[in-house]
DNA sequence: TTGTGCGACACCACGACAGA
DNA sequence: TCTGTCGTGGTGTCGCACAA
């Protein structure tokens, strides 16, 4: 494996001017860069990253906290981790996935060891218990996800609460006065995740000023778990027209069960699904969706990650940023307006 | 004064070795 | 056996020298 002395010997220089040409921190003649640039080819030469590490002090890896549990829909988690991993090489760095079981303990591990230069962590609870974790640790963090105390870190997410808002506002645009907010299985709220506890709160808020009827029931999301939702949801509220649903899971499930049960989609009842474009334009009929872009979360939380760095290598005290991504409301063909009566209803269950 | 290149040294964990 | 010291690895960067 060729060395950086290697490549000085073959260019006739001396290593310390291979390193200024290969990261560019001072002007070198063309000439000399040409002749360096052709020995790092010829050579085969990268340089070995655990010396990089010890001499600057930097390993240029960033840890990504990925949570792989039954209830979080993976492949919206893989599109921010693909994103992330993008962005962060367009920097110089690579990517170390950590999964979330150790939790705090095993993110002030990842903190402390030198091991990364700075953790992202995805999924933030609202009292997420890793937070302070991180923040004792020192290291350079950054949130997808919002909690409860962010000082000290920098943020971005989704704005639940906005997309939550605008499914109420396109169901209440469309005449409809009853309505359902089908959310994640229990759990998910037991835990107090922020994506989940933030929806429903901007629903909730916009469903109260619109005037409009609301219940709200978390679901399984398998097909018997949303039957079991559906059921109860028209036991309680039989009038029910407007559907919102996050449970990605029970998406399926409940456009199957409206069918069956004499509610088509969107003659007899709307849908609005919050998820992402393309799981919206699988279904049929394909849903009128509230959605963000999770490529853009990855994007912006490696952008916040680089500035923190570069504020850190600098001696300065990184700035706290917090951005919330505003949600697309994309209406396709299954919401539309209220009034059709419901045509040979039957028990879904 | 500016551009360019070089030597020296620090970085840190670990193993080898010497001395108590 | 324990403790302390030194050398090792490859790279990044500082300070200096030299030429134009």
């Amino acid at each position: 494996m060729a060395t950086i002395a290697d490549v000085a010997r073959h260019a006739g220089v001396s290593s310390s001017t291979v390193s200024y040409v290969l990261n560019g921190k001072r002007p070198i003649s063309e000439e000399t860069r040409r002749r360096v640039r052709r020995s790092v080819a010829a050579l085969g030469y990268h340089p070995n990253a655990g010396a990089r590490a010890l001499a600057g002090r930097r390993s240029h890896i960033i840890a990504l906290v990925v949570p792989l549990r039954t209830d979080v829909y993976v492949p919206v988690m893989m599109e921010i981790a693909v994103s992330v991993t993008t962005a962060a090489r367009r920097h110089g760095y690579d990517v170390l996935l950590v999964t979330n079981d150790e939790g705090p303990a095993g993110v002030r591990r990842v903190a402390t060891s030198g091991l990364a230069d700075g953790v992202i962590l995805m999924d933030v609870e609202l009292g997420d218990k890793r937070v302070p974790a991180l923040r004792a640790a020192g290291t350079q963090a950054v949130l997808i996800g919002l909690p409860d105390d962010p000082l000290g870190l920098s943020c971005v997410d989704h704005d639940f609460a906005a997309a939550g808002a605008l499914s109420a506002d396109d169901l209440a645009d469309l005449g409809h006065r009853d309505v359902a907010f089908i959310g994640y299985e229990p759990g998910v709220y037991a835990r107090h995740a922020g994506y989940a506890e933030r929806t429903l709160a901007g629903f909730r808020e916009r469903a109260q000023l619109r005037g409009l009827r609301f219940l709200h029931r978390p679901c399984e999301g398998t097909y018997e778990g949303t039957a079991g939702t559906l059921a109860r949801i028209l036991a309680d509220r039989p009038e029910t027209t407007g559907f919102v649903v996050q449970n990605e899971r029970a998406i399926g499930p409940l456009l199957s069960l409206l069918r069956s049960g004499g509610r088509p989609v969107p003659e007899a009842a709307s849908v609005v699904a919050l998820c992402p474009d393309r799981l919206a334009e699988q279904h049929s009929p394909a849903l009128t969706s509230v959605s963000g872009s999770a490529q853009e979360l990855g994007r912006v939380a490696v952008e916040q990650m680089m500035s923190r760095l570069a504020a850190a290598q600098r001696q300065e005290q990184p700035v706290d940023e917090r951005v919330l991504l505003p949600p697309v409301l994309t209406e396709r063909q299954s919401s539309g307006p209220a009034g059709a009566t419901p045509s040979n209803a039957k028990d879904p269950s």
